[in-house]
DNA sequence: AATGAATGAGCGTTCATTCAT
DNA sequence: TATGAATGAACGCTCATTCAT
C-alpha cells in the first residue's frame, strides 16, 4: 500500500523534493481535469499516492498548492525565455523564439495549460497575483524586446512598447486558451507564423505615412 | 405585511421584466465586487431588494444568473458592433469603431467589466459556453471584417483572418483585464490608438518581401 | 418528518423563541450526556429535531450554544436567588434559602447540572467567562449577604466577606460536582443542613477569643 | 546526527527516568499555558527537546500523559499532607498545616496549579478518575482529621465529617481556581487565615443551642 | 407572486498516533 | 532507543436551494 521512494535515497531532502514534485504534478493533472473548485484535496492526494494529511506537509493549503504550480512552472518559463533571447540578435527572431517556446511548452502539457489558462484566473486575487508576478516579468521581457527593436530601427518608432507587449501577450494567450478549450484542438505551434505575420507586419498593405517617410529616405 | 408594487400595474409581464432587470443589475454589482464565489445569493437578493426565494422565480440557479448576465449584455454588444460596421466603408475605420465601442462600453461599467473579464471565466464549462456563444460571434465579426479588408486590397492577403481575429480579440481583452485589475486604472479608451498602431501596421519598419513585391507592381 | 410548530403560532417571533428553546434544551441533554467535546453539532440537531444548518440560524457556533446555556439558565438562577433573599430578614435564613435553591434546582435537572459543573469549565477561557459573569454575580450576592449579617451583629465581624463568599460557593459547588459524578447519587438537598452546620457555626466547639469578648459585653 | 546523552550512563533505567521527568515537566508547562486541548503533542515534544514519537515510548497517549501528571504530583502531595499531620496534635493545627501546604505548593508552580484546577477537569471521565483517586484520599484525610477533632472534643459533634471534608476541600479549591484565573493574582497563602476563620468558627456570633448547652455544662 | 425559515450535502484541515529507518 | 515523515479519521460550518405560508 506504500510506494517505495526510489531505489536509493541519497538524502531525506532529496526524497522530500521528489514527493513534493509528485504532489505538484498530481495537482496539475487533477486541477487540469476537474478544475480547481471541482477538485477535492483528497483527489489530489489519491492521484499523488499519498494520504490527505501528507499534502499539508508540503503545501499549506489548497490555494497554496495552486500558487506553487504557478511559481514552479511559470518562473522557469520566463527565465528560459530570457535566456533564449540572448542567443539571438534580431528582435524579430527573438520574438519568434519566445512565442514559439510559449506555444510549444504549453502544447506539450495540456493539463498544465488548462491550469494556466483557466484555473489560475478564477478570482481577482489570483489574477492580481499572477499579473504582478510572472506575467509582469513576461510583459517586461516583451516590452524590452520591442524597445530594443525600435532602437535598432527594426521596429517602428511610433509603436508604444507597453501596449505592444500587452497586445502580443494577449494575442498568444487567447490562442492558447482557445486551444485548451477546443475538443479537437489543432496544432498550437502551427499558429505561430500566422500570428507573427500580424504582429510583425500588421493588417494593412501600406505602412502609415510617417513610417513611409522614414523608410523612403536613402 | 407586503407593499403592493404600485397602484396600477400596466401588465404583469412588464413588472416582471422590470424586476428581472433589477436582479440582473444587482448581480452585476455584487459579482463584480465580491466575485462569483465570494458572492452569496443572499447578497444579490439584498442588493436587488427582494427575498432569497424570489431570485429563483427569475433565474434557475446561481450559475444561470451569471449566464443571464452574459447573454443580456454580450449579445447587445455584438449586435451593436455589427450595426456600427455597416455605417462605415473602410475596414480600418470599422475595426477602430468596433474596438472603440469595446473599450468604451466596458470603461463605463467597471463592475460589468469585472464580471466579463474575471467571473465569467472561472471554469472550463463557462469559458466554453462563452467561446461558443457571444465571443464566437464577435470573433466572426472581426474575421469577416479582416477578410473583407483583404478582398478590398486594404489588408495584406497573407494575413490569416481567423488568427488575426483571435489576435485582435486577445489583445483588446488583455488590455481590458489589466484595466480591471489595476487599482488606479488609466483611461482604457486612450489605449485604442496605440493598439491600432500595432494591429494595423505591425511592429516592423519594413513590409515583408511578398507584400512588397505585390505592392510594387504597377 | 417535520414537526408542526404548535397549534397556533401567534407571531413568527414566538415560534422562533420556541424553537430556540427546543435547541437549547436538546443541547443541555446532549452536552450533559456526551460532554461538550464528545457531542457533535449533528447530535444536537437530531436531538432537537432540526437540520444541522438550522442550529446556526439560532446560535453562531458550537461554543456560542454552550455560552447560551450558561446565560439562559444561570442568569435566571441568580436573579431568583436575589429575590428570595428580599423576603427574608435573617441573613442565616437568607443563606439557607439561597443554598437550598442552588441544590434543588440542579438536583431537578441532572443534565443541566453536568453542563454547569463540568462542561462549562473545560477551558481557561470559559472559566474566566463564567467567573466574570454569573458566578461573579452570585459571589457578590453571597458577599453582601455576609456583610449585612456582620452589620446586624449576627455574623462575626472578624469574618472576611469576600473569602467567606468564595468559601461558601466552593463548598456547595464541590457537593454538587460530587453528586453529578456519583453513579448512584444520594439526595443533594439533604446535604444542605450538614453544610450549613459547618458554614454557620464552624468546626470548633469554642468561639475564638475575640468573638467571645465582644459577645460577652453587656 | 544524534548526540549521545552524556559520556557514562550509570544505568539505562536512570537515564530513562530522567527523560520521563523532563517530558512530564514539559507537559505541565505546555498544558498549563495552552490548555490540554490547545496543546499539541508536538508542542510537548519540542518543549521537552525530544521527537514526537519519543513521547509514546514513555506515555501511551496524550491522555495518559495528563494522567501521569496527576499521579506524579498529587500522590506526593497527599502523602506529604498525611505526614505533616502526624507531627501535630491539635486538629486545628493539622487543618491549618494541610491547607497551608495546599495553598503554598500550588502557589509555587502556577502552571501545575492550572493543570490541576482546569485541565484535569475537562471531562466527566477525568473528573471521576480524580475523584476516585487522589481527591478521595485527600478527602479521607480531611474527614479523619475532622472526626478525630470531634472525638477529642475540639470540633463540634454535630458536624458531619464527610460533608465537612467536602466543604473544606471545595472552599480551598475555589480559592485556588480563582487565583489561577486571576490576571494579577493576589497572594494565595495570605487567604489561609480568613478561610480558617470561617471554617473553624463559622459565620455566626453565637454557637447553636445544642453546642452551647454542652459547652455550658460544668 | 413573494417570502424567508429551514434544509443538508459537502469539504478543507488538524493532529494524535504509527512505524520504517 | 530515538526519530519524524506519514497517516487518515473526524467534524464544524456554509450556502445554494426548497417549499409551506
Amino acid at each position: 500500500m506504500k510506494v517505495q521512494s526510489g531505489g536509493s535515497v541519497a538524502s531525506p531532502t532529496l526524497g522530500r523534493q521528489r514527493k513534493r514534485t509528485r504532489i505538484l504534478e498530481a495537482a496539475v493533472r487533477v486541477f487540469g481535469e476537474r478544475g480547481y473548485f471541482g477538485a477535492r484535496m483528497r483527489d489530489v492526494a489519491q492521484a499523488a499516492g499519498v494520504a490527505d494529511g501528507t499534502l499539508y506537509l508540503y503545501f499549506a493549503s489548497k490555494e497554496d498548492l495552486l500558487t506553487a504550480i504557478l511559481e514552479e512552472y511559470a518562473q522557469a518559463f520566463v527565465e528560459r525565455a530570457r535566456r533564449d533571447c540572448q542567443d539571438l540578435a534580431d528582435p524579430r527572431m527573438q520574438l519568434r523564439r519566445v512565442l514559439e517556446r510559449h506555444l510549444l511548452s504549453l502544447e506539450q502539457n495540456r493539463a498544465l495549460a488548462a491550469v494556466f489558462q483557466i484555473e489560475l484566473r478564477h478570482s481577482r486575487r489570483f489574477l492580481r497575483r499572477i499579473a504582478k508576478g510572472q506575467v509582469a516579468q513576461y510583459l517586461l521581457l516583451l516590452q524590452e524586446l520591442v524597445a530594443r527593436g525600435i532602437q535598432e530601427g527594426i521596429f517602428r518608432p511610433t509603436v508604444d512598447p507597453r501596449v505592444a507587449a500587452r497586445a502580443i501577450f494577449g494575442a498568444v494567450d487567447e490562442l492558447v486558451t482557445a486551444w485548451v478549450l477546443a475538443h479537437r484542438p489543432a496544432s498550437l505551434a502551427a499558429q505561430l507564423e500566422p500570428l507573427l505575420e500580424v504582429l510583425l507586419y500588421g493588417l494593412c498593405t501600406e505602412q502609415p505615412a510617417h513610417a513611409h517617410g522614414r523608410r523612403g529616405e536613402p
